[in-house]
DNA sequence: CCTTGAGTGGACTGATGAGTCCACTTTAGT
DNA sequence: ACTAAAGTGGACTCATCAGTCCACTCAAGG
């Protein structure tokens, strides 16, 4: 990615990802043309392989690391601060929220679809962020811990890995049949994990 | 989808939607022509639109529907039968050796992207798919209850989803990844729960 | 003012791939 | 055997779209 030197040129660059994430999500990748990215980002072919010489392909990565960036930021400040049940609630309810609003749109799978599994960069953005959403949900866990809520016995990796992969399936599931019940079913049941291993501590 | 009155009309339309879904699991939907296809399924263009009129759409489509027949038949019989504990064992080992062995691809979540969520019945494929997937994981839960295996009070409905939802999840997981951990934590959390609730029960 | 390079517009190209068409062959029923 | 319908081959068309190219404008420093 040509970075911009100037803040015309930074303003045009953020205009083009943003734009793009826009398009992506009302249309999906393999309905979107740069030509729809050229149009709505109010900028010309030339601007698109300016900023981008990799073309569509190192466009669609950069779109995909804005998306991944939002996703962490939108279930803030509860994901950050999950140290007791109240939290875990907030936390939960922005979840929902957050993905019942976004619908049956996926930025972030589609992308990955489309730029394929084989270009490194694009597993590695994916990668990224699932390391980090699964370390604040242990934070989380451990926090609880700590403050003698959930036993120690507690297994935080297992969990943390089952609860991730529940909002993961989760959202899917989602996407494909527009029923965020699944959804609310796995967020529901890890944290009433913690609640029983809570009661088994009393 | 005209379906064929011969024989040999059969086994023409099976091969192209058998050679259509190895290569849709070798290239990916957005990296597969209608050539590639043709190809693979030793077919010729006018075979391709006298079988499926609608085109590649509707041949997707038809694959789509054939994977999702098989998610559930690569699991029996032990998905069918789970009473006992060994037979949760053993389902959880071939849930896993399954989509280790797939790896990479995902046929469905791809196929499901391309065709587009717009299409009713893309849709009804995978909202049909869960529902059945579910209820077998609710029958199993409810077998070890009436074996006094579990507590009567477990809540066989949100496990259930949670269960489903964690192995979707698990599935994208390593998808992206590469990585199965999330996987198993999903299927080994789920049948923890079950087990600690039979704990409680003794 | 002039120069330099970043930033911009949009016409053009070339490849690709979905879908059409028609001539030909095979199959099955009478 | 005859014939009508089913099945088959593959050349061709036509639209689309990523990517190129070049002429132009603008802003900043000297």
């Amino acid at each position: 990615m040509q970075n911009a030197s100037t803040a015309k040129g930074r303003a045009t660059q953020a205009r083009i990802v943003e734009g793009a994430a826009e398009v992506l999500r009302e249309q999906g990748v393999s309905f979107t043309t740069l030509d729809d990215i050229r149009a709505r980002a109010n900028a010309s072919k030339s601007q698109l392989f300016h900023y981008f010489p990799g073309g569509k392909d190192e466009l669609l990565l950069a779109v995909a690391q804005w998306e991944a960036d939002r996703v962490l930021a939108d279930q803030q400040p509860h994901l950050g601060s999950l140290d007791s049940w109240e939290s875990w609630g907030r936390w939960r309810d922005a979840v929902v929220e957050r993905y019942e609003r976004q619908g049956d749109q996926c930025p972030l799978g589609a992308l990955f679809l489309q730029v394929g599994r084989s270009t490194p960069g694009a597993r590695a953005i994916v990668t990224e962020l699932m390391r980090q959403w699964q370390k604040q949900l242990a934070d989380g866990m451990r926090a609880l811990q700590a403050g003698g809520l959930v036993s120690p016995g507690f297994d935080v990796e297992r969990c943390s890995a089952a609860l991730l992969a529940g909002i993961q399936g989760g959202v899917s599931i989602m996407m494909s049949t527009g029923d965020s019940t699944h959804l609310k079913a796995a967020l529901d049941n890890g944290i009433e994990q913690l609640r029983e291993s809570a009661r088994r501590l009393a």
